[in-house]
DNA sequence: TAGATTGTTAATCGATTAACAATC
DNA sequence: TAGATTGTTAATCGATTAACAATC
């Protein structure tokens, strides 16, 4: 409804927000003030009040936010009342664990079908599903409505995978293959580059080993 | 060496450029400006520059950046030259497809054992591995000198066995479980949270099409 | 040398934090 | 009402972009 846009550094901490909601919720917590929640999360009051207003106010002035309202509130902004067909292409040992992960149900995210290039996979059951042939993948995509594809597959094919799939009517891709894609702007992409992740952790590491080492008056 | 610390934006930015470098070097291209990098990468040749200067000056006036060498730069101040030793927890569907990822290995991330709570799984081999108990964890970690151990264990356990990783000397941990360790602040933690991941994409694609739906003008 | 492109300073933009008036 | 805490404006901080002098 409301138009001005909201930033990405915002959307990225929605999800930690409703994390920590849904357990104070199920600790039986009714009400909580911003610099309660500042206390847990480690994020200043006044980062929580700004995130929350982007949206509307969601508290009460002297009293704070009603943990209940606030997460279904946040639940809702993310788009979690409604759910989301998905699809996985590469049935490696990522996308099976993907595919038998059951929390993304929880979500409303629904698995829906699972392709391979590799026959010797096909009518391999994951879950309860079978593997598919790739060459299936863009009527069933079709056909199902799919919203979001999941790509586990080498770098190699991925760019051309992301293309069938956006001319077959994808939404989102949810990428884990080690290369940008080149999709539409009105595609929504979400890159999971794991080894990206690793290297950075890498980097920290060294970094503060090094750091220690060096600082001077650390010495002997 | 040099004293002033990096932020988290530049270094996560490496990866990137990283990866992109090295493609530029398999395809023979010797050098390259900043401007033709920002084409290809889509960053504006400002930041690159920038970037790159945080580090010492890797280019050269009127000429641009010799390929190769800024690869391996940056490749050394990722600290990818030297190897880590790491330790997988949890050989569930996750930690059974890290392990069997082969590309960590050629950046030096050398998988040294994986761990399980379940006595069924003990034993089994994954990749070169026997899946051992959790109780030999700690004396693992110490024996073999581990540097990092990636957490794949549902969260319930996860803050704890934190903790004894911590106690027996890890010095990152990559962090799979959906919850916040809580650990001090000289161990590096780099979080994959995947359903955060998931839900902000979920949030992206539900925006664009209420955007595109409510976009003053586009209405029929 | 002239042209190209870096390295670096300055300007802008955006995000975070602080402060406080509004109000429950 | 008085106290508490939000919602929101203003101040600060940091990151990105622009500009240009240095120099290869």
């Amino acid at each position: 409804m409301d138009n001005k846009e909201i930033s990405q550094a915002v959307i990225g901490r929605l999800p930690r927000y409703f994390r920590y909601l849904g357990e104070l919720k199920d600790e039986g917590i009714e009400r909580i003030s911003s610099q309660e929640l500042s206390d847990i999360m480690k994020v200043t009051a006044s980062q929580i009040r700004q995130d929350f207003n982007n949206f509307g106010g969601f508290g009460q002035q002297g009293y704070g936010y009603k943990v209940e309202y606030l997460y279904e509130e946040i639940g809702r902004i993310l788009g979690l009342e409604k759910t989301h067909d998905l699809i996985i292409i590469g049935a490696g040992n990522l996308g099976q664990a993907l595919a038998n992960y059951m929390n993304f149900e929880r979500r409303g995210f629904l698995f829906r079908g699972i392709f391979d290039q590799n026959p010797e996979l096909y009518g391999k059951k994951i879950r309860n599903m079978e593997v598919r042939p790739m060459e299936e993948m863009e009527s069933f995509v079709k056909q199902n409505e799919i919203d979001i594809a999941v790509l586990t597959i080498p770098k190699a094919g991925a760019v051309k995978v992301a293309e069938r799939l956006v001319d077959n009517g994808i939404k989102g891709i949810w990428n884990f293959a080690h290369v940008d894609l080149n999709v539409p702007k009105e595609i929504q992409v979400e890159n999971v580059h794991l080894s990206d992740s690793l290297m950075k952790l890498a980097y920290n590491i060294n970094r503060y080993e090094s750091e220690s080492i060096q600082t001077p008056g650390s010495s002997l």
